[in-house]
RNA sequence: GAGGGCGUAGCUCAGCUGGUAGAGCAACAGCCUUUUAAGCUGUGGGUCCUGGGUUCGAUCCCCAGCGCCCUCACCA
């Protein structure tokens, strides 16, 4: 689609109609202007690529003239009073102020011109009238095309309708603009384009500057919020020799000098680990995962996660800690601690209802997670996988099938059955599960946790177990990691939260590419 | 990986039952010194995603491919 403007577009229908353009464009820069067409020519001749678009030849030859009156189309440092939203917000009659920003918009009335400026705070009306800036400066002005950059000093007023306007006095130009910007009214709706070339859809759409400003806010209080609780931020091997922590595809890479084949990782799980083992109580990082899966509008393969681990805590703990931290980002975004998503509202006031995994799933089937024979049955009926899976893989195919439907949320599922969760300790109460929880919001799991395995022998025997059942990701065991677990690690309470799907959440975007600045594409060509 | 939808001007979109395409914005030339999706007059702009096929004739029908979106599967 956009690849079409620079492929092999046959030369034949644009041939006359651009030289004809360059020239009506040239103005009193005929000189440049010829020699640019010659050039064209010259390329279409010898069988070379397709001469530029008219829209665009219009704009070089801006460019052109603008240099030939000996200015810099590129600009460089220009020192404004203040972003344009508070301006606009502050207003002050005949304030001498100075912007820098986008031309998004113009309105030529006779000889009063209107621009629409836009810096990442707002936008404010330029009026650049002849009688005031002069006719130099009109010649300059009227080389300017929609989406270059200027910067501007004038006086604020408001017009008979009441918009803030800069009543401008001088402008410079900061950045020519040489492609034609998307359409002012309906902004850039393409979606394969707003992902490909984000930059446009920032440009043009202001949600989406909006969606990661506070992406951005979202974060930085989720690092403040854990940093007042005493927890520390680490950075652990995004590089792995041995990848683990989960249940997923690793990406593969390798290293030259050292001619080692490498994972990027799937998860920092069993590094933060060794670091509660060197005495890290509260520790947590926020970072990128990459898994090798299939994408979709939850998924992307290279994802955010936060992932944390409290010495000494364990999973009611986490639960009380992700209350508080998700109640607290909300806030960011939602004041009622109610939050809208996909025309649905999610309530974070704290405390959240707490489900038995085992109880879930007898509700709905009717029957025992551990009987065999009528899970394969359901399964069946479900028309899911059977084979010669493992019960335990069939046995949650069909909870999943018959319960996460029901999970609007915000919920805690808990206490998982141990097959399900190799790295989770045994429940005292009960053996068959585990002290883990997932939560759900708006039916997507945001968070995993546990009361953190700390037994070297029994972490051993679950990872062996896991490497018969041939399970992906868990080709070989970290031994390194075992050593570290033997030296005695702190019974703790550990969680990974998708950082990603909190954002999608508080920010009301259905899809994860949405909140990812750029989310993975297929190769073009 | 399977199924469904979409791909037309720089952008946003029309295009009937097959007769080689239109609008608005943007661009260009004019008019207008408080407009604001400014307005009015005029002009230019298309590999109808790509490649085959059917047909006198394909943007449209058929086949194959590419890209994007959705659903399902794997996963968080």
């Amino acid at each position: 689609m956009q690849g079409c403007s620079t492929t092999g577009r046959g030369a034949k229908g644009v041939r006359s109609a651009c030289p004809e353009a360059e020239r009506s464009r040239a103005g009193g820069r005929r000189g440049e202007a010829e020699k640019r067409m010659s050039e064209q020519e010259k390329k279409e001749t010898t069988g070379g690529p397709r001469p530029e678009e008219k829209l665009l030849a219009d704009r070089r030859a801006h460019m052109d003239a603008v240099k030939a009156k000996g200015i810099d189309p590129w600009g460089g440092r220009h020192d404004g009073t203040a972003s344009i939203g508070p301006i606009v917000a502050a207003y002050e009659e005949g304030r001498e102020v100075s912007v820098a920003g986008r031309i998004t918009g113009r309105r030529q009335f006779g000889k009063a011109n209107f621009l629409d400026l836009r810096d990442w705070t707002g936008k404010i009306q330029l009026y650049v009238k002849k009688d005031i800036v002069g006719d130099a400066a009109m010649e300059l002005f009227n080389l300017l095309d929609l989406g270059d950059l200027i910067g501007v000093k004038g006086k604020l007023f408001k017009t008979k309708t009441g918009e803030t306007t800069v009543e401008v006095m001088e402008f410079r130009v900061l950045t020519k603009s040489l492609r034609p910007l998307p359409e002012k009214w309906h902004g850039l709706q393409n979606v394969e384009i707003r992902y490909r070339q984000r930059y446009l859809d920032l440009i043009s759409n202001p949600e989406v500057m909006e969606t990661f400003r506070k992406r951005s806010l979202i974060v930085s209080e989720w690092r403040r919020w854990l940093s007042e609780r005493g927890f520390i931020e680490v950075e652990t091997p995004m590089m792995q020799p041995i990848p683990g922590g989960a249940a997923a595809k690793p990406f593969t890479t390798h290293h030259n000098a050292l001619d080692m084949q490498l994972y990027m990782r799937i998860a920092p799980e069993l590094y933060l680990k060794r670091l509660l083992v060197g005495g890290m109580e509260k520790v947590f990082e926020i970072n990128r995962n990459f898994r090798n899966e299939g994408i979709s509008p939850r998924h992307n393969p290279e994802f955010t996660m936060c992932e944390l681990y409290w010495a000494y805590s364990d999973y009611n703990g986490m639960m009380e800690l992700t209350e508080g931290l998700l109640m607290h980002l909300s806030r960011l975004t939602s004041t009622t601690g109610r939050v809208p998503f996909d025309g649905r509202e999610f309530d974070f006031t704290p405390p959240w209802p707490r489900k038995k995994y085992l109880d879930l799933f007898q509700e709905k089937a009717g029957f025992d997670w551990f009987d065999h024979e009528k899970v394969v049955a359901k399964a069946r009926e479900l028309k899911l996988e059977v084979g010669k899976r493992p019960h335990e893989a069939i046995a949650n195919d069909v909870w999943e099938h018959l319960v996460e439907a029901d999970l609007s949320g915000p919920v805690f599922v808990i206490d998982f059955p141990v097959e399900l969760s190799p790295l989770t300790k045994r429940s005292a109460a009960d053996n068959r599960v585990v002290e883990r929880f997932e939560l759900y919001i708006a039916n997507m799991e945001i968070a995993n946790a546990y009361t953190e395995l700390n037994d070297p022998i029994e972490q051993r025997e679950r990872f062996e177990r896991q490497i018969t059942a041939k399970e992906e990701g868990m080709e070989r065991i970290d031994e390194d990691f075992l050593v570290a677990q033997e030296h005695g690690m702190p019974p703790a309470g550990g969680i990974g939260i998708g950082v990603d799907r909190v954002v999608m959440l508080l920010t009301d975007s259905k899809s994860i590419r949405d909140v990812i600045l750029f989310p993975l594409m297929r190769n073009l060509e």
